[in-house]
RNA sequence: GCGGGUGUGGUGGAAUGGUAGACACAUCAGACUUAAAAUCUGAAGGGCUUCGCCCGUGCGGGUUCGAGUCCCGCCGCCCGUACCA
């Protein structure tokens, strides 16, 4: 700092143009003439502090709400917090305290964190979904939900602890066994609430079609989630009717596998399952044995397939009678909880008849080498061909799908089942047992069942007064608050306790966020104006359940009226941001528990633990998260580099599609930079000289960069605009023209660098004269004809081999090109005189000389 | 288990099927300085018999005049798996 003008005094800049912006009310959003664009970024979790992933997703929302801001669009940008949720409980059972204290006293933090990086956010319509004025208008949409039959009640399985006799989340169950208590988790079943999601299910489906700026990725992982699929319905009548059933009904998709059926098996849920482990210990024991454990879907894929042998047996249509075994890898949630078994063509029947030893008979074989099945069932793509071994309808070659449809037609006609459409796809369970979430607005009454409880009455307010010293949900355990009189009939009831799933809350804050004060849940007017978001941006963590459910409630919204026609997929274009990531320090306790280090904590060259000296173990590249300490707090690079530094780092080097993985290293250089761009800015503005014959260079890097810096932003590669904006500051730098045309492209470059660092861009527009701020200021168009080049330099390939280039004319005619090859130096000594095979001319791209 | 991604120098990464390594970081050398820092200039994938050649984009095959890119089969890592948000 020895030239005190040109000091890059972050602290002071920044401050400055941020209290510019907010006098000038730069970002607040109004309705008006020009066209709108609604920039939305997934609001966050209060968990404490921000960190790294936070200021790189908002910055990169941030980029693109200034540069559409720039190109015309009336932008709405809004934040708010996912407030309700767990952790809250967490905290307030490890330390005391209120989740409501803690979670108010977090958003004050973050905000307070936020506000410094410039965003160019309308904090006006901030709010938190655990305001009482956001969840009372979610109570209002649940009732009128409820009243057009979207939600209903129904029996759930959850994870209980019996020992601390609570409900535990799945992420509480580790390796089946309850966090605190660390007694074996088990299977109960509950009634719950849910939401009708899966009779959209054909028609979130067909939307997804319609969704052509979002990413491929996510459309399939939806679609596969929604798992739609054809099978045939069909009922095996028992050998011998038992418990008043005859027969067993089955969801097959693959009813071309009938002839390789060798056994039936039902869930332990099963009504027939239950029947008859009443009356039999062992069956009985089994059911409870199997229940053990978690109820995740990969906790269920994963265990050890077991089966009891209920020694029933059925009647095979094809003749020939099936085993009845009840299996724990059979769902009663899907199809009828009841499959036949064809352990031929899928592995977990086929390690459940090898365990079991139970036949294995092939229905097809593969079409060139047909051997029979050992320990690895042949299931092949349902599109490939393959030979069919005494199929009912005597198929010989034919696809599995060929075959599928086929039967289906077949046992219709036969009068065997019916053809039927299933989905993968299950009602949403909301139904949580927990304090810290949006109360489900009905009470319950012996007289008059379920009532909802009356609009005028909402919100119906947690109460402040409860402690967590003891597990479960102290709604339950609150009589003043429970305890109600029916809103029918005014009799004694009780309110229900079960609070919604925080996936409510953040389902429908986008139609919110266009009218956060409303009295009503959306305000037709905004909500017409500013609806469809345009732009929004979140982790792939949510590719399905946030952005599935989200869709479904906007069309909820729509059927209750709360949303406009139109608005059915209520986010045009997506964009999923990689996460960041950074090595967990792991060490363990003595019960073999991991134990988690924050990276301060840790010695990296001694890998030891610095207050204990214990060793640590490293986990690479994980998911940074609050309770595995491997956050990274970005308020050190704030605090000593400035917002301007820490929105370019994050924006450089990496795709912002691509996870990275955080090191500290690179913030000092990105520093620098800026520190640079401050400089020249200054040395320009003074400079003084005549304009001369590198100007119109100049001129023609200033229009590449524009054009490509844009590329970059209109195709969310932040990376590469950052890249260009590199080599442009350095051309800049080095450029001999006169002091007008640097000013020019100084100007520019203050333009294109104004979404990503908009405080230094504010102070260097200002350096160099320009009206206004930067923010307002029309974004730069580059000049057509300066984008275009008179010559090209081609690359000459020998065999795909690079060998030499040729610079030409940009129109030369191929024929010239090709001689001008032929005579190229490196060609003649490599064809040694033969005449070349062919020769390949890509007209400004490239020539291969095949010899 | 299943579904979806991803893998390129010491590091982050660039490359409509067309010159692999743009742009940076770290490194090294030089300039300036009494010296250091800061700043500026330059070098650099690996190798070799260096006016040039060979090897090289996780591994093994294939298609093509030409493959990081497309196809087939593996391996590692990441995300999701319905009560983490």
């Amino acid at each position: 700092m020895t030239d005190a003008p040109a000091a890059y005094d972050t602290t002071a800049i920044e401050a400055k143009w941020q209290a510019a912006w907010d006098e000038a009310e730069l970002f607040r959003a109004d309705r008006s003439e020009a066209p709108k664009y609604y920039v939305l970024e997934m609001f966050p979790y209060p968990s404490g502090r921000i960190h790294i992933g936070h200021v790189r997703n908002y910055t990169m929302g941030d980029v693109i709400a200034r540069y559409k801001s720039s190109c015309g669009f009336n932008v709405l940008h809004p934040m708010g917090w996912d407030a309700f949720g767990m952790p809250a409980e967490n905290a307030a059972m490890a330390f005391g305290g209120h989740p409501k204290d803690w979670t108010y006293d977090n958003i004050a933090v973050m905000r307070g964190q936020m506000k410094p990086l410039g965003l160019s956010i309308d904090w006006s319509r901030e709010f938190a979904t655990c305001d009482p004025e956001y969840y009372g208008q979610q109570q209002a949409l649940f009732l009128d939900m409820l009243e057009a039959g979207l939600v209903y009640r129904k029996p759930a399985i959850v994870n209980w602890d019996p020992v601390d006799m609570t409900v535990l989340a799945n992420e509480q169950v580790i390796d089946g066994k309850g966090w605190r208590s660390g007694a074996e988790v088990e299977r109960k079943e509950l009634t719950q609430w849910a939401f009708a999601i899966s009779d959209m299910a054909e028609d979130l489906l067909a939307g997804l079609e319609t969704l052509d700026k979002w990413p491929d990725k996510v459309r399939l992982m939806q679609e596969n989630w929604i798992g739609r699929s054809r099978g045939l319905q069909m009922t095996f009548p028992l050998s011998a009717p038992t418990h008043g059933t005859d027969g067993i009904e089955v969801y097959t998709t693959r009813p071309d596998t009938l002839r390789g059926a060798s056994f039936i098996a039902i869930a332990p849920e099963h009504p027939l399952a239950r029947a008859l482990a009443a009356d039999d210990p062992d069956l009985a024991a089994f059911a409870v044995d199997v229940r053990k454990g978690g109820t995740t879907e990969e906790a269920l894929e994963k265990a050890e397939k077991r089966g009891f042998d209920t020694g029933l047996t059925v009647d095979n249509p094809l003749g020939g009678t099936l085993p009845v075994w009840v299996a724990n890898f059979v769902l009663m949630d899907y199809g009828t909880g009841a499959i036949f078994g064809c352990p031929a063509h899928d592995q977990r029947d086929l390690d459940f008849a090898r365990k079991y030893d139970l036949p294995v008979t092939d229905t097809f074989v593969a079409v060139s080498d047909g051997h029979p099945v050992g320990d690895v069932a042949f299931v092949p793509p349902k599109t490939e061909a393959v030979r069919w071994l005494n199929h009912p309808l005597d198929l010989d070659v034919a696809t599995g799908q060929h075959a599928i449809d086929a039967t289906i037609d077949w046992a219709e006609a036969e009068g065997i089942g019916t053809g039927r459409v299933q989905y993968r796809l299950r009602d949403w369970g909301l139904s949580r047992q927990r304090y810290w979430g949006c109360p489900i607005p009905v009470v319950h009454c012996d007289d008059c069942g379920v009532v909802p409880e009356r609009k005028e009455n909402l919100p119906v307010r947690l109460p402040d007064d409860v402690t967590f010293d003891v597990p479960g949900n102290p709604l339950d355990r609150h009589p003043t608050w429970r305890d109600v009189a029916c809103p029918a009939c005014g009799k004694p009831a009780r309110r229900e306790t079960d609070t919604m799933d925080t996936f409510v809350d953040s389902s429908w804050y986008f139609a919110r966020f266009t009218a956060p004060r409303a009295e009503t849940p959306t305000d037709h007017d905004e909500a017409d104006y500013w609806m469809n978001v345009d732009q929004y941006i979140g982790g792939v963590e949510h590719a399905i359940l946030h952005l599935l459910y989200s869709r479904f409630f906007a069309r909820a919204m729509g059927r209750t009226g709360h949303l406009p026609q139109g608005t059915e997929e209520p986010f045009n274009a997506l964009f999923t941001q990689g996460m960041v990531t950074h090595a967990i320090y792991q060490t363990r306790d003595a019960k073999g528990r991991p134990v988690y280090h924050l990276p301060e904590e840790v010695d990296l060259d001694t890998k030891t633990v610095k207050a204990t000296g214990e060793t640590f173990e490293i986990i690479p590249s994980a998911k940074m998260s609050k309770s595995k300490k491997n956050v990274v707090d970005p308020m050190d690079i704030i605090a000593s580099y400035g917002a301007d530094t820490a929105r370019w780092f994050v924006l450089s080097d990496s795709p912002p599609e691509r996870d990275v993985e955080w090191t500290a290293a690179g913030a000092e250089a990105t520093h620098k930079h800026l520190r640079r761009v401050h400089r020249l800015a200054t040395d320009i503005a003074r400079a003084d000289r005549a304009p001369n014959a590198a100007d119109a260079d100049l001129a023609k890097a200033a229009a590449r960069a524009i054009h490509e810096v844009t590329e970059g932003i209109e195709g969310f590669a932040f990376n590469k605009s950052v890249a260009k904006l590199y080599e442009f500051t350095a051309t800049l730098h080095k450029s001999d023209a006169g002091a007008d045309a640097r000013r020019d492209a100084m100007r520019t470059l203050a333009q294109l660098m104004a979404p990503m660092t908009p405080h230094l861009a504010e102070e260097i527009w200002a350096l160099m004269g320009g009206e206004g701020f930067v923010a307002r200021a029309p974004w730069p168009k580059a000049d057509p004809a300066l984008l275009q080049d008179d010559s090209v330099t081609l690359p000459v390939q020998v065999n795909g081999k690079r060998r030499s280039e040729i610079t030409v004319p940009k129109d030369m005619p191929k024929p010239e090109i090709e001689a001008m090859v032929l005579a190229d130096d490196a060609v003649q000594r490599i064809l040694d005189g033969a005449a070349p095979k062919k020769l390949i001319v890509v007209p400004g791209r490239i020539v291969n000389v095949v010899a």
